[in-house]
DNA sequence: CTGAAAGCGCTTACAG
DNA sequence: CTGAAAGCGCTTACAG
């Protein structure tokens, strides 16, 4: 902790100027032109003392510090929130900034404190940029979160699937992330044809979740195929539909969502949906900084990983 | 993000006092007494004003901010990350402190750039505090992950396993912690009079993993029985098992760790320790913020969590 | 019991 | 091209 010694005043001395003109030379000011001696003399200065500013000094004369938070709910499962994080993070540090997360339930009272203790620069939630995702084209195309979901729809379809389920958690978990998924996979459905994908609800217990898929199967029996809100819910329909005696893809095909490691795991393998959402975290970085966004080109499309559950 | 407006100086104006006498109001500073009349006046207006003390401020003024990062390389799955960074984020909180997370790679700049950006209080890695483990008895109890790990050993002997296997990921990752684990699970078995457990690695590819149990078995013949070193690994032998026609548990037990969801989901159920590790986050926070810890009670035990693959 | 003053380390008008 | 000065918002000796 005793490292941030040097200050700017010790790098003046050093170099025999004001601290004016150190600050002037170490952060470029370009409205400020300096010697090039004079330059050298402070580079080298601060060089040779090893010298950091200070951010929370900055922070208190700038009005924020070059600290990002961002804030998530749920887990870091998938590779999603993997690649996005690395975007992010990159970005960021390309342009001196902090990428720092905060778990966790969003109490007002908490997020407050957070940005009081620490004047981040820019409060992020995690997924707000996926959701929304950029429209691509005229028709409204996105490539975010509608996109990949309907990446499922259309690998069902292709496999001769008209009927289809979308597979949701328990109830309260991720409830307005599912909802807004059903309702893309609704749109892409529609789009080619198909009627609404009727709504499968996996409870995490899988005695109940067998049930659940029972009761289901009787309700809708023209369906023969599941789109999974995520990776664990499709391995739940999968340990559901083995309790049940029913043949996976033969009596129900399977696709997961994000792919997870586990999803290699299951018998049968788990078919998923492969997201790269590092260029995600890297719009979201410079949207952030107030940075132009347009030569991050455009976000890497999801793809369908195949294995044997459809 | 133009809240934090109200100063103390607003305050004081308010309140008919100094600057600071509205601060050693507002922080009780215990070497200040105050006349309860101005206190109470103070804290009217600070209530009324809605002020909240600037953190950067403070922070440049004491040397140090409220935050205390976690550095976190790995991912959060299992039970045990999830009540870790509970335990901590509350246990900071109700002592006027912020937990932010830090992802991905230590390089060794990138975390001297958080430290001179945001000052935290403290820099924890996690799992530090969970791989050491506290001390329990004169025999050296820990209740830390060698006693998790003997859980896993005892367990499976037990059920009257005797030639144990300890799975491990494939090559790179979390190789430090496989190897403290396979450690404790040597331990484990010597003092129960089993031989050491055998090296088994588990590749992401299905295919090659599937290979690798195989020249295990070739291998091993004796070996009925593997704990894995975390549910994914155990996931992956469960798979293979399957591809090679075994029978688990008959021919094969597995036991995974850490309670992931996924656990759940697999035919047969997995097997697994559930860990509780709030208490170790809390006394991470307590230790980082120089406080006793002893009130804190001990570390709530492992359980195993039993399903058909043991 | 209360207040004026200094200072944490920086940046940036402003004057020269 | 360079430097002296002010000020970001707070805390804490120090004086009264």
């Amino acid at each position: 902790m005793g490292s941030s010694r040097v200050t700017l005043r010790d790098v003046a001395a050093a170099s025999g100027v004001s601290p004016s003109t150190a600050s002037f030379v170490l952060n470029k000011t370009p409205t400020q032109s300096i010697s090039a001696p004079t330059r050298a003399r402070v580079e080298q200065a601060a060089r040779e003392l090893g010298y950091v500013p200070n951010g929370i000094a900055r922070a208190l004369r700038e009005g924020a510090s070059r600290l990002v938070v961002l804030h998530v709910d749920s887990t870091f499962e998938g590779n999603y929130s993997r690649t996005y994080v690395r975007g992010l993070d990159e970005e960021l540090a390309a342009h001196g900034h902090v990428l720092l997360v905060r778990h966790g339930r969003t109490s007002a009272k908490s997020t407050k404190e957070v940005l009081d203790t620490v004047s981040p620069r820019a409060v992020l939630e995690f997924g707000e940029r996926y959701l929304t995702g950029r429209v691509l084209d005229d028709e409204g195309r996105h490539d975010g979160m509608a996109a990949n979901t309907a990446l499922q729809v259309h690998h069902l379809h292709e496999r001769g699937h008209r009927h289809l389920a979308f597979a949701v958690p328990e109830r309260g978990r991720a409830s307005d992330l599912a909802r807004i998924r059903a309702r893309f996979a609704a749109q892409a459905a529609r789009s080619l044809g198909l009627p609404s994908p009727a709504r499968l609800q996996l409870p995490a217990d899988p005695v109940a979740a067998r049930e659940s898929l029972q009761v289901f199967r009787g309700a809708h029996p023209a369906v023969s195929a599941v789109a999974a809100f995520d990776d664990l819910v499709a391995l739940r329909v999968l340990a559901a539909a083995g309790r049940l005696g029913l043949d996976v893809p033969g009596d129900l095909a399977v696709i997961g969502f994000d792919a997870t490691e586990y999803a290699a795991t299951s018998t049968p393998g788990l078919t998923t949906v492969h997201i790269e959402a590092e260029v995600h975290g890297r719009i979201a970085a410079r949207s952030v900084l107030g940075m132009a966004v347009d030569d991050l080109g455009d976000a890497a499309p999801g793809r369908v990983i195949q294995r044997a559950s459809s």
